[in-house]
DNA sequence: CTCATCTCAGTCAGACTGACATTC
DNA sequence: CGAATGTCAGTCGGACTGAGATGA
């Protein structure tokens, strides 16, 4: 119990599960790209990468869409990587409309460096949660996450 | 048809609390923002509205605090609101660096259509989630926050 | 003097829109 | 033809920074 609570959040915001998780989400943005600077990256790039590494050489529409990043802004996210040799983008004989992009063996390297950095960052928000709760989050985030996905396609 | 059907999220990003933070209120907050477009308002007026309604009349600084909104955007919110006639500004007698904001009556019906648009925002952002999932959702995200909060004195 | 409050100007990155040429 | 792809220019609102003026 506070003694003095000059300022605590009302109780509308506080029980509000849309301002927790978009409070909350502010607080974990600024983790991620703190850990991701240092690492001279940005969050999109490492969706990117990733997506790579799981699936393979992709067109920029189908990375796009599996990572919830607008076609615009996969654009500017390959340029950037691309510049720093982290993937590489060619032509895709098959349909000329396409770029297939591929990540590089540094572009791999970059993603175990950034794999590592996430971890710690999960390690801090998470911090006053144990193993059991952690799952449950998740858990709960990923059936609303997916739900909201259905209705927006 | 295409090779795959498939556009499934990589397993680093679905996996991970801070991106499904971060994604997740991503969508929450396009909600949250149609609903108050919808009553010609924005999220931080909401927050300053409810502050002032379960605190009292209160000076900007304080309702940034308890809002976590910077003393620099109160400044622009409560402006709008100011214009709306929805709160009052009066100097502050017994400190003259402050000012008093003080809800009206017309702010206080307002507040309560938005806490009625808002309502129904929970419905559809959580609809996966029955009642006991939901509170374990509020309570493990209000843990995390606080924790969070704490860090960032 | 130090500190808090209010204000303004401006930056930054993310999310998104609209348009266009190219190709399927 | 309609639909998908990649690209670019630009908008929008939120989060934040820095500085200055005033007053406790």
């Amino acid at each position: 119990m506070e003694t003095t609570p000059s300022y605590e959040t009302p109780a509308r915001l506080a029980g509000m599960p849309s301002w927790l998780i978009t409070h909350t989400s502010v607080h974990a943005f600024r983790l991620v790209q703190e850990a991701f600077a240092a690492n001279g990256a940005r969050h999109y790039q490492y969706a990117l990468m990733a997506a790579l590494a799981e699936f393979g050489p992709s067109s920029q529409a189908a990375l796009g869409r599996r990572c919830g990043i607008d076609r615009s802004d996969v654009v500017a996210a390959v340029n950037d990587l691309v510049e720093r040799d982290l993937v590489e983008r060619t032509p895709d004989p098959a349909d000329r409309r396409r770029n297939t992009i591929t990540l590089t063996a540094a572009g791999k390297r970059r993603l175990a460096k950034l794999d590592k950095a996430l971890g710690a960052v999960q390690e801090q928000l998470l911090a006053p949660l144990n193993d059991a709760e952690r799952k449950q989050l998740t858990a709960l985030l990923t059936r609303v996450l997916e739900h909201q996905l259905r209705l927006a396609d």
